[in-house]
DNA sequence: GGGGTATGAGAGAGCGCTCTCTCGACAGGT
DNA sequence: ACCTGTCGAGAGAGCGCTCTCTCATACCCC
């Protein structure tokens, strides 16, 4: 009870199993009722052609890899940017008839395998979400000459097209919003050091301080709400008269609205907040929290139309998208 | 410039392709010195065996589809249980080398895809969280002979193993907690009765209410903290006298928590709520939220236990794992 | 020393498909 | 009538691997 083959279809219609895969694959060099009795044949057989045969030939496995190289467990789950991004690329995939190979690149083990693997051919490109700058998948990737793409800026310096939202940008927007509302004293929790968004969403923050002839007090954070509480407590003990904070992310700054709340101080009378990326959880903190959007799945869409365009051939450029200031009640 | 086939190695190594072919299978009928022949000519050569060339021989592909029929988009990215489901179970089955291929069937066209896809051979066997009623996904995969097994009951009748929790028995422990508490007026915030999980967390309510001589109060959501929102708003019109409420997932809980704080209620004491899931943003509600925890991981590493047994042939039986209640300051 | 049994290695037949090459048939131009 | 050109269809070679079958060698027992 095996699946038909083309043979059987071929033999079924009467014709050669050559002329049966021109009918599969869509080629006008057959004659219409020849085409109509393979395809009535395929019908009636149930026939599904074979991925491995065909993929054997053709060099192509029209699937591609997306590798989500993330040690924080904690956070994949948390953090609706990865499902966000997950989703987006997917069904962009979907829409060219790809198939998405998720890996999830958590270990130094994990990452051999995921060379191993791409090393394999089992996929026709790789979407490289990576975030940690001593990552060493992006360049073990591009080393291996499979198309690949980042999410996001690759920390190290590679030759890998990216797509990025402006994190400088926004973080300088975010920060203007608060020196324009008359804030004087305003603090940073800023993201880790090793991630190129905690590097530049700091770098923002700063260049704005630095023109608005401010003094910079950072506190620095991992991306996690709890440290964001922790990173709140210890900027309110540095300086208590601090009347604004600049969060590099919103579940910090969750996590510092909340040590605000338990210190006594108002948001945003006494102190002002704003976080950065407008996820969900953002409109109803209390106060609901200003913050700068980016397009996650935008983002996930260029990516994956930066990849098929590396199919095509072809290097191509970088990709930034704009960043946008939500304001709401919080500042 | 081709990647190095097994000939190549075979040459290399002086022997024939079966011994390379043997060694590489880690096959033990080989003798150790031209085992470690072929092992330097494959190292040197850089040779990764070429999966498709394997698969279209063995029928075997070593991976798996990991396929999440659910038309809410919103749900998808906001809901944490499927960026902890998803994640766990492609953990879990990377740790016994197969890969995880994800499928997003929202609409009915993914669906035909989906279909297509598992039919085609592309994958060993399926995962499957379908949570809606007229989902006939379950049912259509079920008829391919594909291995398939489901996260969640599925809501059809069908012939496919699954792994569930407790959702009767949570609810009932849930709103026994808020019995047991002294609350007289227990009002219940039901999931979507289209899916089980809405279906029988609201049986569980009932089941309690109905031994303790309460008046049951319903108002349906559809598990998104709007609907939340939108139905305790409902149920403090149609009762304000009412001093509890279950909720049937934390997500809904957040928006109620927000209704009662605008309708001037204090929870717990004028208002106790219990949710269900134990998301993370549970712990930072204000209150933090008193909810039924069930352990998604352990559920999707089960899911993948399962499916790992159906390869190995033998019908398997479902799995309900427990839940537990967490009582915080909420009720 | 002959016959039998392990043991290790090679030969070769596919797995199901694509795609080039070839060829037949027929139309149109001279 | 013949030659050329076009179009549609078949033949068959391979893609890279696994695995059965076969065979050569070495070993043991009587």
């Amino acid at each position: 009870m095996r699946r038909p083959t083309l043979e059987a279809v071929a033999a079924r219609a009467g014709v050669s199993r050559a002329t049966a895969s021109r009918v599969v694959n869509g080629q006008t060099t057959v004659a219409p009722h020849i085409r109509d009795a393979v395809l009535r044949a395929i019908d009636e057989l149930g026939y599904v052609p074979n991925p491995a045969a065909r993929s054997l030939v053709t060099q192509r496995t029209d699937s591609v890899a997306l590798v989500v190289s993330e040690p924080g467990t904690r956070v994949f789950s948390e953090d609706p940017l990865f499902s966000t991004a997950i989703r987006s690329a997917s069904m962009e995939l979907e829409a060219v008839n790809k198939q998405v190979v998720l890996m999830l690149a958590s270990s130094a083990k994990s990452h051999a395998r995921v060379e191993r693997y791409i090393a394999g051919g089992h996929v026709d490109g790789v979407m490289l979400i990576s975030m940690h700058g001593a990552d060493p998948l992006p360049a073990a990737l591009s080393r291996l000459r499979v198309p690949v793409v980042s999410y996001g800026r690759p920390a190290v310096p590679v030759d890998i097209p990216f797509v990025d939202n402006d994190n400088v940008g926004g973080a300088e927007a975010g920060v203007r919003h608060l020196v324009e509302s008359g804030r004087r004293r305003i603090a940073t929790i800023a993201g880790p050091q090793d991630m190129i968004a905690g590097q530049d969403r700091l770098a923002g923050y700063r260049n704005v301080l630095r023109d608005s002839d401010r003094r910079s007090i950072v506190a620095v954070g991992d991306f996690t709400r709890e440290s964001g509480a922790v990173a709140m407590r210890q900027l309110l003990g540095d300086d208590p008269g601090l009347d604004a904070v600049f969060v590099a992310n919103d579940l910090m700054a969750v996590g510092a609205l909340q040590s605000l709340r338990q210190a006594g101080r108002r948001v945003p009378d006494d102190v002002a907040v704003v976080g950065f990326d407008d996820i969900e959880a953002a409109k109803y903190t209390e106060p609901p929290l200003t913050t700068l959007r980016h397009p996650v799945s935008e983002q996930a869409a260029a990516m994956v139309k930066l990849l098929l365009g590396l199919f095509e051939g072809g290097a191509i450029d970088p990709v930034i998208l704009p960043t946008e200031l939500v304001v709401r009640e919080s500042a």
